[in-house]
DNA sequence: TTCACGATGTGAATCATTTCACAGGGGCAA
DNA sequence: TTGCCCCTGTGAAATGATTCACATCGTGAA
């Protein structure tokens, strides 16, 4: 059993030290220190240096990273993840905006299909994507060996469809409704819970206030 | 100088937990047990009896814990942080969405306007929040002393709002565009990066899937 | 050629989070 | 009333992530 995974952490950050190193190099830069993107990344130099470590990268002394080879390890690393096919579920205005940005601005991804049973939308065509009914799914799936799902449909509905999904091959699915799905262990489950973070986020402002009132 | 700030892990299950007593508590069940509890929003039973802990709650022996009293607590904790008034700056798709959610179904959140400079948008009612042109940020954000704000525009344009909010005294964010915002320690921003997760997401059961493979 | 500076790479320490292991307690059955 | 079982609460260990501190290296200036 090998025992080089990458710690989740650092996946995430890697993923933005590519979206950045990207820009940086659209600006012409070639080469960049790794205090350059701890400072637009906002942590530090050292755990860039570390991030970079897990994947066996490494710059040069004097110039820090070539831009070109560093992007071509973290690609290398994540291994063209996101050239996978994947399929939304529920095409409601959160679903429509994903779609939207999907074939609009970011054409990485390789979203194939949505899905809803809203009569409205069937057999439309919804920022980019083909909207198919949900009597469709089992046939795409299987058909386009889909392991990816994005889901925005009413909580009420996510276990239920997951279920299916999960059934029907998925193996990861990126939920946004507010509910904990249980997937069994071989399928990934990652939150979007737009309305924790809000929570979170609402709780933490008012703390830190509340600290700064103490200081006082 | 107090030490009892809330880990930020435990914050985030808090609030899961709050959601799901209140469900639970609708099905008309009385008390829980930790195990039902971490059953339920997948994590260990060991873990929610120290989430409680550290909020001084404690349960009886023999019939684990009073959801009535209990969801009290967590709300105490969490100081009804989410009353707070916020804005919305961009009422694109992804913000309609979020407008439509607030309002429709989740009235728990106190959103009290909406911005764009698109005049389509500008002065009507989306999603049951109104619109207003960006001109109107100052005098809404100062009159009503806002201190959050859900960012929902273009990646190009999020900097610059952020710091055009920070100076009108906002001092929580919550990011949807897929850049890292520089913000003054003063500041907390919460960023929501749908593509990275994705990304994360597709490296994660690809990766799984090897590891499958490995097995075999 | 030599020196000093400003990078990188990394063992070790620190800090944070989770899990283990078990003491303690209360109620139900006998 | 006694004993057992299943729960809670928590010190201590284990695990995971970040930061410190410093050895090392390559380049440019003198």
């Amino acid at each position: 059993m090998k025992k080089n995974q990458l710690p989740v952490k650092t996946l995430e950050r890697l993923i933005l030290y590519k979206r950045l190193l990207s820009e940086v190099q659209n600006r012409g830069q070639q080469t960049v220190y790794s205090h350059q993107i701890a400072q637009l990344v906002g942590n530090s130099a050292v755990q860039v240096r570390r991030d970079l470590m897990q994947i066996g990268f490494s710059g040069s002394s004097r110039n820090g990273y070539v831009i070109k080879d560093l992007l071509q390890a973290i690609e290398k690393t994540l291994n063209n993840a996101y050239q996978q096919k994947m399929i939304l579920l529920g095409v409601g205005n959160l679903g429509k905006a994903i779609l939207t940005y999907f074939t609009c601005q970011q054409p990485l991804f390789n979203l194939v299909a949505a899905f809803d049973n809203d009569p409205n939308k069937v057999n439309r065509v919804i920022g980019g994507c083909r909207c198919f009914p949900l009597e469709k799914l089992d046939e795409l799936v299987k058909q386009e060996q889909i392991k990816l799902a994005i889901l925005t449909v009413p909580a009420f509905e996510a276990q239920n469809l997951a279920n299916k999904l999960i059934y029907l091959g998925i193996k990861g699915i990126l939920n946004f409704a507010p509910v904990t799905l249980k997937v069994p262990d071989s399928v990934i489950c990652e939150q979007m819970d737009i309305m924790l973070q809000l929570e979170k986020l609402a709780f933490l402002t008012q703390q830190k206030d509340e600290v700064n009132y103490a200081k006082v």
